[in-house]
DNA sequence: CTAGTAATTTAGCCTCGGCTAAACTTTATA
DNA sequence: TATAAAGTTTAGCCGAGGCTAAATTACTAG
């Protein structure tokens, strides 16, 4: 039904939404130029995925979101079937749904799901959209806005860089891992936490990518 | 590296070949225009992967040969995977394959043929490409052509045709099944064969897709 | 051997999804 | 508030891979 370039283009508004999305962010998103991403804008206006208001951005519109939850279900599906099944590594998941999300057929899409039981979430953590789109209410909270000497547990992490992933996998922190923040230090917002029975020291950066909850 | 169209056009120049194929079987096979098949061959020459003799058909290169096996490998291991994971219907395969083959990276391709322990057939029976293209050689004779009153073993199914696949599993008849022709119809070269305890009658059309062997 | 038919190729057009260069808004700054 | 910078759009180009219609080549039958 859809181009692969279109579903690309709708999982990237998506991704960068709800908020209207500006051509600059997108197209560097997709790897294109402004140029060419104001284009496809165009065509996807004209298909109804997609509201434009000249010179000030681009959102998805109710049938332009459904269809971007579908490719993210798809996706998401695939991280989790391709885990199961063949043990890849967390880091090594995201590079190939990327390609097959947009091979697979409804009929695959189901049996997939059903074989893993009805996932919630793909093994980054990440809710996997319901048939119809939908999405149970977030409430996972960033590790870096997460107070001191309270027993945490790892919900989702990135699941797009190889390198960060590649970090985070090495010193355990997964999803499910329990872990508790020790300190803070207040000059870059770097953070000392315990898991297991290591401390280690999380970036600022990388700390705001990880997701975590109060629930054991 | 190849596009989707490309590995197309190379599959069907080697299920088509190793004869020179004509522009217009080429194109039958492909549901496009003769125009467009010539179009492409032109292009596939340019670019090394096939040779061209105008008005006279195309065959592959070394070069669009291996290109072409690479493929029909990875669809083969992926009939495979998913008939061994989700359990697919034989019937069901071709289709889904048809479609991820060439979304799927040479390391997954991997993973997976590990995964499956480097399987030398497919569900179907077919032999699957080995990962530098490596063909063993074919023995198997069509059903159609064998002898009567003899222990047959089912080697091969056709693989792409729905109705006649689903018509064969109903009837039993797979890969590793074992079989007697106890009678030729000579007037249309149907057979009546054994399988278990019951009696069937098979099309010649239907029997000359069917490939078996002596041994046991 | 020649005419008619079938197969193939060529010519020319289209859409999609890229690109660059230039024009046009909007925003920010002096 | 004028103007420079930044962001966005338009114009025009390109290649891939389709299509139809017309021209060409090959095959076949009389």
């Amino acid at each position: 039904m859809y181009s692969v370039a279109v579903e690309d283009y709708l999982k990237s508004l998506w991704k960068l939404g709800p908020k209207n999305v500006g051509t600059q962010e997108l197209a560097d998103n997709l790897d294109v130029t402004p140029a060419s991403a104001t284009k496809m804008i165009l065509r996807l206006t004209e298909r109804g995925l997609v509201d434009h208001i000249p010179y000030k951005g681009a959102s998805l519109t109710k049938k332009g979101e459904l269809e971007a939850l579908s490719v993210v279900r798809r996706h998401r599906l695939l991280e989790t079937f391709l885990s199961q099944t063949l043990g890849l590594g967390r880091e090594q998941l995201h590079e190939e749904a990327e390609k097959l999300e947009h091979a697979l057929s409804k009929n695959l899409e189901n049996s997939i799901a059903e074989y893993l039981g009805y996932p919630k979430r793909d093994p980054h953590g990440h809710p996997i959209p319901g048939p119809n789109g939908e999405l149970y209410n977030e409430t996972d909270l960033p590790l870096s806005d997460s107070p001191l000497n309270v027993s945490l547990t790892v919900m989702q992490v990135p699941d797009d860089d190889f390198n960060i992933l590649s970090w985070l996998e090495k010193n355990g922190i997964h999803p499910g891992v329990q872990l508790e923040i020790i300190s803070r230090d207040d000059f870059d917002g770097g953070i000392n936490v315990i898991i297991g029975n290591r401390k280690i020291r999380i970036s600022s950066s990388i700390a705001s990518l990880v997701q975590i909850s109060f629930e054991d």
